[in-house]
DNA sequence: TCCCTTTTTCCATAGATTTGGAAATACCGC
DNA sequence: GCGGTATTTCCAAATCTATGGAAAAAGGGA
């Protein structure tokens, strides 16, 4: 049975003890990479393209923004097909900042 | 009997209905100043020099971000004759953003 | 294989941020 | 008013960030 990780992810996260706090806030610290967050909170993930037509920006600014949402280890980017799945980290992120994320989506 | 909060301050600090996620945030993704919050969370009043000092950066530096923190909301500045009495807004942001300063300074 | 779709990379530009020395400002005590 | 102390403002330089068009890459289906 093959790593469920390995399945799932062919492009370079952050492993969960890297994620740092400051580059975190730094990385929300912006209009639109904050509310690329508040759109996936809700737990459902979206291709790029999804979000770009919603943000109403050309697909290369939003794959810029989505490049340091990932590098700060905000979102998990899934390969599908020639898509890329967007989701939260919720799951690293509430463990290793309990409550941050849920401040920050609050409202 | 005079308003307190006209004794307090000479300073000009953003109401508390105007304080902003994102720049705070912003403000906050900041090693330095993310610094500064935590020093301030015990809920001590510092000074400009204290924290400068602490810091290791010349007081032009400090003066810089200390402005930047006054002007997101996150700490608020009262002149004790000729120093500058820093603490954290805890109030304003304990109501305006829930958790979020808790999940900041956890740890 | 060829085409179509999705996303990323490249690249240049415009603009914002950080830094710290030097000068200016402000307040206090004498 | 004068000297001393604390802090801010000014200013320039170096660095970092965001933007978006055009081209490149990568997978899927016929």
């Amino acid at each position: 049975m093959a790593d469920t990780a390995e399945l799932r992810e062919r492009i370079p996260h952050p492993p969960a003890e890297a994620l740092d706090l400051a580059t975190i806030l730094r990385t929300l610290g912006d209009p639109l990479r904050l509310e690329i967050v508040r759109i996936l909170a809700d737990g459902r993930p979206r291709v790029c393209g999804e979000l770009a037509e919603r943000l109403q920006i050309p697909t290369s600014t939003g794959s810029y923004h989505l490049r340091l949402l990932r590098e700060a280890g905000i979102t998990r980017t899934r390969v599908r097909g020639t898509s890329r799945e967007i989701s939260l980290r919720r799951d690293d992120l509430d463990a290793r900042f309990p409550g941050l994320l849920d401040a920050l989506t609050r409202s």
